[in-house]
RNA sequence: GGUCCUAUGGUGUAGGGGUCUAACACGCCUGCCUGUCACGCAGGAGAUCGUCGGUUCAAAUCCGUCUAGGACCGCCA
């Protein structure tokens, strides 16, 4: 039997037709003589008719049917009959009279339903992936992910970028993320790293003269797991000569316009808003601001400065900030006890302490209430409270400030549902500083990386004072999600040297480590920058998930493992013979 | 590396020292049923309550260990 199409397909266009179907029974409802049958496919679902006015034999079968078993069916397309229809179902005006059915083969029953909304942990879902993945939605947000490659292939081709692969197996360099280490079998005791990204070979393309170059490639990160971060991960990664930073962010614009386009529908508009990395770590409190809704950070010193509150005192002649948001209507809304929960979870951003006062009509509740008899109007005024309003400060070095608030502002606006969850805000976040101090290292370490251009007027910075340059470079922020980032690269070997000096480099190290990328910027290295888009990260946000395992067929669980293979594993003696290993615990 | 949370039939939950010989819903099995689509009706099977140890006359229940999972901080050029 040869199937006539998927089975969500069928509908009135078929009637009156003989059509052969393949799928899983999704439900039996067996009325004793006559047996429906609810038939899926990738597609959707649609209704199979069993009777002895059909069929004997197909009904005799049709009575053995379980979920999840295999069949191909043949019948005949008839609308339903009065009253019958289904208004839920796509193809709920429609059935199919079987003729004949033929068993395929048979299943166990399920560890869980397969249908959409299903309340069973990750920890099932995964060892059953292949039956998670049955699921309607598991196959509707896979679909929907293979839109968005296939629009940005069509996009970036139509743009003449060529699609070249780079390598996986590759050389570990220091600087970024852990790298997932390959032992050699024929060096011994040396090793490949897995790429955290096509980084250095993009830019050796652009040496080669490729001009345009874009790939989907994986990406490979040996750092802890969180709900946007997988070990593996896809980049969208492209690499451009000769553009400058809003060239390639312009084109950036064009390709994310097109994605949204073809695969949701949806126009948004260009060019997509702004700011500097400064301005979104002041009005946000993060360097990828949800901008959705407001209750932005409020610089409160000027209103505080005469307060007689020693803590917000002590911070500003320490050279601290004091900020504040302001929650509309958030008096009633937030106890006492949930404000105290809030302030013991920004400990973990090291705020000492959650200050807050209820706007009422005559000036302010809360137990800091009393230091602002004086002041109530000024810093009313200063915060654009009104009556009923909550405000909440932090007051604090910038970064806790802005961990704090930034933290306080999502948070509270997901509570009370400030946020439209249907709308899309796309945001560059530009000007970034070159370089961020490690505590870990106790040296200044690459913001982006360490191929980031300065801004031209803070080049010479690199020599004297690092820490002030800014980068050529920007991220492409989505309803405050990092979705992508990139900048101009350094093309020049004398910037490149200057850069690596200031990341604590000896000149011999650089040499070991990135001696052939600093020699191919001898031979006429042309001027280039570019960008990558984290793919899966695009894919959960076009699919409203919260986790990028609802996008990836078969991620790794919050502990790195994969639960349907048991990846990791212990390997036989052989072959850690074979590459001069040997383990030295965990039997 | 750290903090917090969770673990009871296939699944989701209830039970918080004795009444537990562990309850409920869905699912599963058997039978009946010709218009169901959350089909219905009747009956049935299925759990040593994650592990090991402790407290107690008595532990699913209290305490600790370990294991597994989840969230977050650190980490993620």
């Amino acid at each position: 039997m040869e199937r006539t199409t998927y089975c969500g397909l069928v509908d009135e266009t078929y009637l009156g037709q003989e059509i052969c179907l393949k799928g899983w029974v999704q439900k039996r409802r067996d009325l004793g003589n006559l047996i429906f049958i609810d038939l899926r496919d990738r597609e959707g679902i649609v209704q199979l008719v069993f009777s002895h006015e059909f069929n004997e034999e197909a009904l005799k079968i049709a009575d053995d049917l379980r979920s999840e078993y295999v069949i191909e069916a043949r019948g005949k397309v008839v609308p339903r009959g009065e009253g019958a229809n289904n208004p839920n179902m796509k193809t709920g005006k429609i059935e199919v009279e079987i003729h004949e059915v033929h068993l395929l083969n048979k299943a166990k029953t399920p560890p869980f339903y397969i249908e959409d909304g299903i309340n069973v942990s990750d920890d099932l879902r995964l060892k059953y992936r292949y039956l998670d993945l049955r699921r309607p939605e598991m196959q509707q947000s896979l679909i929907l992910r293979s839109k968005i490659t296939t629009s940005i292939h069509k996009y970036l081709e139509e743009e003449q970028f060529i699609d070249i692969e780079t390598p996986y197996l590759t050389k570990s360099t220091p600087e970024g993320a852990r790298d997932y280490l390959v032992p050699s079998r024929v060096y011994p005791g040396h090793f490949y790293a897995l790429p955290q990204s096509p980084q250095l070979f993009k830019q050796l393309l652009m040496g080669a003269g490729f001009d345009r170059y874009y790939q989907i490639a994986r990406c490979f990160r040996d750092e802890d797991l969180r709900g946007d971060r997988q070990p593996e991960f896809t980049q969208v990664d492209l690499e451009t000569s000769f553009l400058t930073a809003a060239e390639i962010q312009d084109l950036t614009e064009g390709l994310l316009k097109r994605v949204m386009k073809d695969v949701l529908d949806i126009d948004i508009e260009l060019p997509l808003q702004r700011i500097t990395w400064n301005e979104a770590m002041d009005r946000f409190g993060s360097d990828k601001p949800d901008i959705r809704f407001g209750m932005e950070l409020i610089d409160m010193a000027a209103a505080v400065k005469d307060v007689d509150f020693k803590v917000f005192q002590n911070v500003l002649q320490n050279g601290g900030q004091v900020k504040a948001i302001t929650v509309p209507q958030g008096a009633d809304k937030y106890s006492r006890k949930e404000i105290d929960a809030k302030q013991e979870y920004l400990k973990r951003f090291g705020a000492k302490g959650l200050a807050w006062l209820k706007v009422t009509a005559d000036g302010f509740s809360g137990p800091i209430a009393k230091f602002f008899k004086d002041s109530a109007d000024q810093v009313k005024q200063a915060a654009g409270a009104h009556t009923g309003d909550l405000i909440l400060f932090a007051a604090d070095t910038r970064k806790v400030v802005a961990d704090s608030l930034g933290y306080l502002r999502t948070s509270i606006a997901k509570e009370q549902g400030m946020i439209d969850e249907a709308k899309f805000a796309f945001l560059w976040v530009v000007d970034w500083p070159l370089f961020e101090y490690s505590e870990e290292f106790h040296r200044y370490i690459a913001a982006h990386h360490p191929f980031t251009m300065p801004n031209e007027e803070d080049v010479q910075l690199l020599d004297t004072d690092p820490h002030k340059a800014h980068a050529q470079s920007y991220d492409i922020v989505l309803n405050g999600y990092e979705l992508g980032g990139g900048s101009i690269r350094i093309h020049q070997r004398s910037v490149q040297e200057k850069m690596f000096k200031a990341l604590g480099f000896t000149k011999e190290k650089a040499e070991q480590q990135f001696g052939f990328f600093i020699d191919a910027l001898d031979y006429g290295f042309p001027p280039h920058g570019g960008l990558a888009i984290g793919l899966d990260r695009f894919a959960m946000l076009l699919t409203h998930k919260d986790n990028i395992r609802e996008v990836i067929a078969f991620p790794k669980n919050s502990k790195a493992s994969e639960p349907l293979t048991n990846a990791p594993s212990t390997v036989a003696q052989k072959q850690l013979d074979e590459l001069h290993l040997e383990t030295t615990e965990e039997e």
